[in-house]
DNA sequence: ATACGATACGGACCATCAGTCCGGTTAGCA
DNA sequence: TGCTAACCGGACTGATGGTCCGTATCGTAT
């Protein structure tokens, strides 16, 4: 089985629909405002080379989402404490679920565009970046209760951190982040106490 | 002002219409899979009909919606306990949460058309339904706590019953009914207690 | 440097869908 | 029975996600 090299132009390519894509969903008011032509030209790439690279809409969208959180999902996976794996369980469910908090509130527009339903094929809840986490949550949980119970919890915990509730909070209700992640705090606190 | 009555064939087709949409839309794999001319085409008239009865497709599903949840909202107004008026605080919350858990879960493909994103003009937390229902709850929680800790609570028991989450537990994860509401009930008892 | 096959490019093209428009029809009333 | 405002329906429009294929480019073998 050879090694298939990505030749140099779709390379190029490849990242510069990247960055406009990226730019655009950031400045766009809503997802939805954003086409595919909007993103090719934008690129300065053909519509057939955008979805010769990604497929489709949401593909593009999911690996837009996978890029900004790679580095979330790296310190999470092997970095120093509270993230990384040697801290204690409950603290360490905490601090992810405030982290993500944190990444939602400083991209929203683009974690909007992801979570921005549109069928079942696109369900957030069935994307790996989301099994992953509720996976990672539940195990944390384990020990204090049952399996059932660990992923119910973990699905709470995420479903507080949706970007579109986010969203409604800091633009409709005028929360600040700060009071975000303060309640978000208390409430996992009092929620994974005994 | 006069009073404008609507007439005979009018009403006729705007309750066909209803019916045509509801039927569809629960027999649907996902939302997106009715188009707007299924509708007109299953209820035996034609789209400048559907049009000009409804706006448009958001405003359709909402009305859908809202006669679905109809019921529920007169018995959390002036019905009986647990979900009317006479019940303590708490105790009432916890029916009004169940109350929509079960409502959704009976029907799921209605609520996820009318959950399904799609900018930030159909978004759920916008809604009169959902706006009045976090009103209600918040204001249940007040007597306990803060004003933006109590919007928060409320926000959060919300997004525990948001139709995709309900969905995600039954058909992937596997979750019954009967699961899901015992987990929400051990859920809000904790959440609301102290 | 050159030639050549594999890979990629781009924009015309297609299908679908929400929403509009207007000539023809009908309900309701005098 | 006749009149008018309200209503009907389906052809039409504009936008969008996605496909196709003739042409251009890359990378390599010579």
């Amino acid at each position: 089985m050879t090694v298939r090299v990505e030749r140099a132009d779709a390379a190029r390519n490849r990242k510069a629909i990247l960055e406009a894509a990226d730019r655009l969903f950031a400045s766009a008011n809503s997802p939805s405002d954003v086409s595919m032509d909007d993103v090719a030209a934008a690129a300065g790439v053909g519509k057939g080379t955008l979805f010769r690279r990604f497929g489709d809409r949401a593909s593009l969208i999911r690996q837009l989402y996978a890029a900004r959180l790679a580095p979330l999902r790296d310190k999470i996976g092997s970095g120093p404490p509270p993230l990384g794996p040697s801290t204690a369980p409950r603290e360490r469910v905490a601090a992810i679920i405030d982290a993500i908090a944190l990444v939602k509130l400083q991209n929203s527009h683009l974690m909007l565009a992801l979570e921005d339903g549109g069928g079942p094929a696109n369900d957030i809840h069935r994307s790996p970046d989301y099994r992953d986490v509720h996976r990672l949550i539940a195990d944390l949980l384990i020990a204090d209760t049952d399996r059932l119970r660990a992923d119910w919890t973990a699905h709470v915990l995420l479903a507080c951190v949706r970007a579109d509730l986010l969203r409604h909070l800091t633009e409709t209700e005028g929360m600040s982040q700060t009071q975000i992640r303060a309640n978000l705090r208390n409430f996992i606190e009092h929620t994974l106490s005994r």
